[in-house]
DNA sequence: TTGCGGTTGAT
DNA sequence: TCAACCGCA
């Protein structure tokens, strides 16, 4: 069929970029090859089209980076990225107004905004009579496919595992095309750098590049690293906030620099057999990210509405001043000032830590998980709409499937768990580096000789304790209670 | 309908 | 052991 409209049409086809910033296994572009027509590549930064949720900051950071390296990847197959501003309806008419294009082609998103979008798009090409067509490579599985045996979608992350395992095997990946006709009318192109995607001050994004490289490349890297070496104790260890188990594949996956096929299909490779443990373990990860999608899908104001209604009455403080602690790490308890400040200094949290300081949020100071939610959009590289949501909604208790409200974690348990050493709290809470691991996680509880000698001054260098924590889980119980009568207490 | 079980915990 | 609930087959 390709072939077919090659030889009736040499309009070029419109190859729309979002976030699957990659020439591998993306089969829009391998099909925009196929066809044999010139191709315009371009990226289509929307912030314009209905409920989009702009960008934020870490993120705008990696796009900027990620978007340079897809420019010259394409170069090399020959072809030149258009980077346009705008709602995506309003962009590709103007493109097809000037290139007399007649297919447009991309990879699905499945956010809601972009599922919005991209359905017009697609409803309104076809009424005109172009074609459209859209290909996954976000996902390993559409995410309507699996449904519970009444017909609605999974709620619990066990049984829609067993579904998804029990599902049909995900593709193999593809490779990317040996070249692309070039387009040689007339186009424009905005210039990246009047994007001013870099943040405005550059000391916060200096750490970002040290941990990172934005990019398919930096991500083939990354995932090789892991496969190579710590998805053999990944089982073990990817608790461990200071042991470099986990994938960190993350942004990468958000920016579509890899699919999740490529990754599958890297799990498979026979050597690998002897890790089953981590592999099974992080294939489960990467079904997570499904469940999340599988979520946001069918619950499309995941990430700004308690999906448990009840959560509405639920009585949040939401002190600006413990708010403004817990973002710049000053809360007095190590684990989570440790994790806030990784967060801000590299743009990525380990995902244990994550759970402490999210709980820490909503447990400890009763602040609504939605201003959590809101930081992590704007400062993690990795940002993403389904698990973010997801992930908030869990920890608070008023999502699907969620943690029971009395599980409250106690920071200096998880410290001493997960950060025994304390190689994690040194790194990033460098004033603490010279306490002795017994008050590392603790160091109010530390006698003033020993402060003295390690240079600490509670309520000086380092803050006491926002809270108490004893109190401050009696009060979060006491809240959790009160909404759990209900109606009843009115 | 009924029975089972529920990512990540704390006391 | 903690309280009780609700998703799922």
């Amino acid at each position: 069929m390709a072939e077919q409209q090659s030889l009736t049409s040499d309009a070029p086809v419109v190859l729309l970029f979002r976030h699957d910033l990659r020439v591998n296994d993306n089969r829009a572009l391998y099909a925009a090859a196929q066809t044999g027509k010139p191709v315009i590549p371009v990226f289509i930064l929307d912030e314009h089209s209905d409920d989009v949720r702009p960008v934020g900051g870490a993120r705008r950071w990696w796009l900027h980076h990620s978007l340079t390296a897809l420019e010259t990847s394409l170069k090399a197959l020959g072809a030149t990225l258009l980077l346009k501003r705008g709602a995506t309806q309003n962009i590709v008419d103007r493109l097809l107004d000037e290139t007399a294009a007649d297919m447009v082609l991309w990879n699905r998103r499945y956010d809601p905004p972009g599922v919005d979008t991209d359905r017009n798009l697609k409803s309104e090409l076809g009424r005109r009579g172009l074609t459209a067509e859209s290909f996954d490579g976000h996902l390993l599985h559409e995410p309507y496919l699996f449904k519970t045996g009444t017909g609605g979608f999974y709620r619990v992350y066990s049984p829609f595992w067993r579904a998804f395992s029990a599902g049909p095997d995900p593709r193999d990946p593809v490779s990317a095309p040996d070249g692309l006709k070039p387009y040689d009318g007339p186009t424009t192109s905005d210039r990246l750098k009047d994007w001013q995607l870099l943040p405005e001050n550059p000391d916060w994004a200096k750490g970002f590049a040290a941990d990172w490289t934005p990019g398919e490349r930096g991500a083939q890297d990354k995932l090789a690293a892991f496969l190579d070496d710590a998805i053999g104790y990944y089982g073990n260890d990817r608790d461990k906030p200071a042991v470099e188990a986990t994938s960190r594949l993350s942004p990468h996956l958000a920016h579509g620099e890899i699919t999740p096929f490529q990754i599958w299909h890297a799990l498979k490779a026979p050597d690998l057999a002897a890790e089953g443990q981590g592999t099974d373990k992080f294939r489960k990860e990467i079904g997570w990210r499904e469940f999340s999608y599988h979520l946001l899908f069918n619950n499309p104001h995941l990430a700004t509405r308690n999906y448990n209604a009840s959560f509405d009455e639920f009585p949040w403080q939401n002190k600006a001043d413990d708010l403004q602690a817990w973002q710049r790490g000053l809360t007095g308890y190590p684990i989570v000032d440790a994790g806030m400040r990784q967060l801000w200094q590299t743009g990525w949290m380990h995902n244990r830590v994550r759970m402490i300081t999210a709980s820490f949020l909503i447990k400890h100071l009763r602040i609504d998980w939605r201003k959590g939610e809101a930081w992590f959009w704007d400062t993690l590289v990795d940002a993403d709409p389904a698990s973010n949501a997801t992930s908030w909604q869990w920890v608070a208790g008023s999502g699907a499937d969620a943690a029971p409200y009395f599980r409250i974690f106690n920071p200096m348990l998880q410290g001493d768990k997960f950060d025994p050493m304390g190689h994690y709290v040194r790194a990033f809470v460098p004033e603490l580096k010279n306490l002795p691991d017994k008050f590392l996680h603790v160091p109010w509880l530390a006698p003033e000789n020993i402060l003295m000698e390690a240079g600490v001054v509670l309520g000086g260098n380092y803050p006491h304790p926002l809270v108490d924590h004893q109190a401050a889980r009696q009060q979060a119980l006491i809240a959790y209670a009160r909404i759990r009568k209900g109606s009843e207490a009115f």
